[in-house]
DNA sequence: TTGTATGCGTTATCAA
DNA sequence: TTGATAACGCATACAA
């Protein structure tokens, strides 16, 4: 039970050779010749030897560590995202580090300074912002930074968005093409900047298009907003007949409230659209119309520039990314 | 860019003292001054210093890195417990490192290999099954080991199970109640070991009532599994009124082709229950009768153990935890 | 190609 | 309580 890790040195003597050798018998491109890394490899398998890459990182000033900051990991774009990420950091021979975070004060600054702690490569933070300090410190530090979908202006880390207020526009053109009059937003009140921004975009758009919008927010960005944003919107004396949903959970949320509570009939009395493209979206009971987060190409995106030598380009000022309307069943007319 | 980070040296340069006190201030339960720990906090704060916990666990024996290996992170379930289990990990003081694994062979082994190059404390294992020679090893360095929902007889590993077998067997009962006549069982091809305890359970319940069951298995355990084995088991002849659904995503599938596809009233025409208790089973859309994976249970049990002193008490032979039945509006008469 | 010597940032031991 | 020194396991500059 209290055996130890067995170390290079074990391995040398097994080898009959020096630990400089077996250090470079598991560094690729190291001078060895094949004879000799032919031996220890041997010695290496039979003992059970593993490079110990904390002692690594220490001497590379490089762990291969990247750490994930998120919250919600639960939710289903979410956990998308994150699956699409470590497997494309494993890919890369990199490995995630994850760290829940939680919508308390600090909570992603606590996460950097696990990074830093462990003196991970980079960062990728997918929920909240960190304080401007914290991220001087991990920039100052050598380690990269990637933001995907939280708009920030300053220099430094790499920041991954969407297209939200173009898709907006979209979704509106798509509503009056479809006949709707009475337009609707519903929100939740994370205030997000990609959350606002799809409401910008939407209600910029309709009035461009001669209609107002009625906007309604409410809690987070799961089912039970839907349901209560439905109650108050579908009780309005005007009651909308088109909804643009700021989250596919909302989108779901609200249709069983329309369909189940209220009795109405989507699309032929309620056009609704959603926002990610979560695979509850495509099963028959929702069938919804939506806009897909492009997971993999963000995930691209954020590796390939945390790989690279020289990230000084003018990608790292920012990336916006395309999101593409999946049309499903419920906005007529498609 | 290229700063690197400080270290404890600077911190003890810029307080005044030697670097042994820096470490000192920050090991809990060690011998320093309030004076002495305040002006070296303060240095610390100015600086940006964060201790290495690379260079901590080198010489700590113990890293503080717990390694989950999963693969399909994306589905409710899995995210939902991975949830559960960091949340616990970082209260335990410990950090996560997530490794996805897929179905090809090997594919847990390395897992595990990538846990002992970071040589983590402890690795929790949600998918798959590792060869015996590397649980040996993890074992042999001194790492433990937790498999969940993995029936494995090999000593050495925390195994914590449900009582999935009784579960088939409750249901069984509940739909014979329920005055249910022909017994189906809709299950995935993957055959893991809980997946086939509710099959045995629900079967062999059937059997002392008196009654048979016909069983399907198809794909994965997702949704378009449970489309698929509706697809089968609908169109039998001898039409089953009562679908016991290996996992809670089969049962949305297998419930959205009943109700839209062959225009089935559930659970007036058909009883259906499924497992996990997913978000999406309490969507009024679903209101689906299941049974709920105790994860917060789980997530305590694994991380209680694997932050014991001495685990080597009886606990360690496995442990076998209960599933609620929660019963919703897919089996008549609760 | 190979071995020797040195350093990475930390904690533990020991003497002061 | 404090400081000097020796590890921890590895990678690399350098000499052979």
């Amino acid at each position: 039970m209290p055996k130890e890790f067995v170390s290079a040195q074990e391995v040398a003597e097994k080898a009959g050779v020096s630990r400089s050798a077996v250090s470079r018998a598991f560094t690729p491109g190291a001078s060895v010749s094949a004879e000799t890394r032919r031996r220890i490899l041997a010695a290496a398998e039979e003992l059970g030897y593993h490079v110990n890459h904390l002692a690594r990182g220490l001497m590379r000033n490089e762990t291969g560590i990247v750490c994930l900051v998120v919250s919600e990991v639960a939710t289903p774009y979410r956990s998308v995202l994150l699956r699409a990420l470590t497997q494309q950091l494993q890919s890369a021979g990199k490995v995630a580090m994850l760290i829940n975070t939680d919508r308390t004060d600090g909570s992603v600054d606590r996460a950097l300074q696990q990074a830093i702690r462990y003196r991970a490569d980079a960062s990728i933070i997918m929920s909240g912002m960190p304080d401007k300090s914290i991220v001087q410190l991990c920039l100052r530090s050598g380690q990269r930074l990637v933001l995907i979908n939280r708009d920030d202006d300053q220099p430094g880390p790499l920041r991954i968005n969407l297209d939200d207020e173009e898709c907006g526009a979209r979704i509106a053109t798509a509503f009056v093409r479809a006949g709707c009059k009475r337009l609707a937003f519903a929100n939740s009140e994370a205030g997000t900047p990609s959350l606002m921004g799809r409401e910008r975009g939407f209600q910029m758009a309709a009035k461009r298009l001669g209609l107002d919008v009625v906007v309604k927010r409410y809690g987070q960005t799961g089912y039970e907003a839907g349901r209560v944003l439905a109650q108050r919107l579908l009780t309005l004396p005007d009651r909308p007949d088109a909804v643009f949903c700021a989250t596919d959970l909302i989108a779901c949320g609200f249709m069983d409230a329309a369909r189940h509570q209220f009795r109405i009939a989507i699309p032929d009395e309620l056009c609704v659209a959603g926002f990610d493209d979560i695979e509850q979206a495509a099963w028959s009971s929702y069938e919804l119309t939506t806009f897909s987060q492009p997971v993999t190409e963000i995930a691209e995106k954020a590796i390939k520039w945390l790989m690279e030598d020289a990230p000084e380009g003018e990608m790292s000022t920012g990336v916006r990314l395309h999101a593409d309307l999946v049309w499903r069943g419920t906005v007529r007319g498609a």
